[in-house]
DNA sequence: GGTCTATTGTTGCAAATGCAACGATGCCTT
DNA sequence: AAGGCATCGTTGCATTTGCAACAATAGACC
């Protein structure tokens, strides 16, 4: 019987070499280092005890955009519509947000923010925002304008 | 009834603006174009009928490093041993690779591809190495060594 | 109005994933 | 050699996802 934490999702990284033609070199980094990225920001949420980056996403899209249509929320998140409806499934059930009927569309249904929800995404940025520059500490603040304006362009 | 294909997977995407603090445009740029990007290639993959990306993974970290032991895998790919082990089950159900077991030690496996997946391999790889060049068309040369180096400073 | 097609959100089902545990083996210390 | 801890790969279980369908509503066209 052991009493280590067995399993770590993210193994020990090797020193990794990239290929040498540059676009190979951009895709492996994409590929490799994106998620590995997100995943030590999951990784403190969860440390800190709050729920996964999607819901802080939809928290924040509606308090920034208002209620949205679910079909709105999906093209926002950049997510299918079923998951939207099971995501929003799941919060509500949490009393985070709730389902309003659309007065304009009969299909529609409005996704409003509740005063839990909102407290919830305040709570979550302060570790968010935290990990997050924690994370992006290697680069200067030009580099980091760089690498986004970099990606912008592959929008 | 409708005939169209319902439900597609990456909604479209709508004109995003990024925040202005340099820091958290990068954050942003890598939370929600990377995945996208991700998407887009898989996407093709799947259209011409292979498999996701991790097989390829697999099995090109096979052909550049020889027999692997799964943990070895794990550490290369960057996920859990479970997941391997998994992973490595379906594709052996295939017959892309065999678990043989491992001389010095008794615990391990070591995965070896088959005849059938080297050549899955490289027929994934006229699909991938497109797509990916494809997706990555908006950057030039100089640009994309640029991405991966600023990307690489953050591993 | 009536018909036809598209869109919205949901759901059943199968597959995949995350987590926690486990058996088996290796390794280190005594 | 023996005990104790660490590592390797696997698995049961609950949750989550992807896919394909569906009912309900909207909108366009005649």
């Amino acid at each position: 019987m052991q009493m280590q934490q067995d399993q770590a999702p993210q193994p020990a990284a090797k020193a990794f070499t990239l290929p040498k033609d540059p676009v190979q070199r951009a895709w492996v980094a994409i590929q490799r280092f994106g998620p590995a990225l997100l995943g030590r920001v999951e990784a403190e949420l969860k440390a800190a005890g709050f729920p996964a980056l999607e819901w802080y996403d939809a928290l924040w899209a509606i308090e920034r955009e208002g209620p949205l249509r679910q079909r709105d929320l999906a093209g926002s998140m950049l997510i299918a519509r079923y998951s939207i409806s099971r995501l929003i499934d799941r919060m509500e059930a949490e009393g985070f947000v709730e389902r309003r009927e659309c007065p304009e569309d009969g299909r529609g249904q409005v996704v409003h923010a509740t005063a839990k929800g909102l407290k919830l995404r305040k709570a979550m940025w302060a570790v968010y925002d935290k990990a997050m520059r924690q994370v992006l500490t290697p680069l200067s603040e030009k580099e980091a304008a760089q690498l986004a304006a970099l990606l912008a362009k592959l929008s």
